[in-house]
DNA sequence: CTAACGAGTGAACAATTGTTCATCTATCAA
DNA sequence: TTGATAGATGAACAATTGTTCACTCGTTAG
């Protein structure tokens, strides 16, 4: 072990809270469902329901990562009635979402 | 639900296997450990050791990950003697990285 | 009003995950 | 050769995950 290349890497380090972060960001992007339904939202606004036919999942389901994806702050909702329509919540994850696909496209 | 929206969104989506290597990419990005791995080797190319040292884990389990991460060709390594020297597989890995943290830093 | 529907949620379950432990291989120094 | 070191790996464990189930809350149609 090199212990000056060790200590020059050391203090190039971000705190531990931002690697913390960085994987909760990616974790919430890091199941297959969560991401056709990012994918689903960023085509149009739709509600549970939409969803839940669209990716063959009960609704019960699609809520669970929905709310996950909320406290994300990835998807945003909007409620007419009974219906809860949700969106994307910013453009920064479409970013994020092409990196992923140019990766995953090779 | 609205029938006709489902399906313009549905043929919209991408194969399934997309979506699952997608997710599969984040995945290996959604653990903190490994997320500090790779930010350490986007600073220097380091060997198992270093790894171990810098981030206060066993030799074993940076090799679990690191073995992790090459089977998902985001790192490679050299043997030089005893020492494998582990570095970034490619560029594209950085650009997702700094997605990431962009978000991470709000 | 009541019944039905869309949605949200806690508990429970099987499946997956990250780490540790024990063990193994390969390389180098003495 | 022998001993020590760097790394790799399978099994086992606790912790976390995604889904289902059962139930609840609001809203709307009848």
């Amino acid at each position: 072990m090199d212990e000056e290349r060790v200590a020059a890497v050391r203090s190039a380090m971000k705190p531990e809270a931002v690697f913390i972060s960085v994987a909760e960001i990616f974790k919430a992007l890091s199941d297959p469902t969560r991401v056709r339904i990012l994918y689903a939202l960023s085509v149009k606004e739709l509600c549970v329901c939409d969803l839940a036919n669209l990716l063959g999942k009960s609704s019960s389901s699609v809520s669970h990562q929905l709310r996950l994806l909320r406290h994300m702050k990835l998807v945003k909702y909007r409620r007419a009635g009974k219906v809860a329509y949700y969106s994307l919540d910013d453009e920064h994850i479409h970013n994020l979402f092409r990196e992923g696909l140019k990766h995953a496209e090779e």
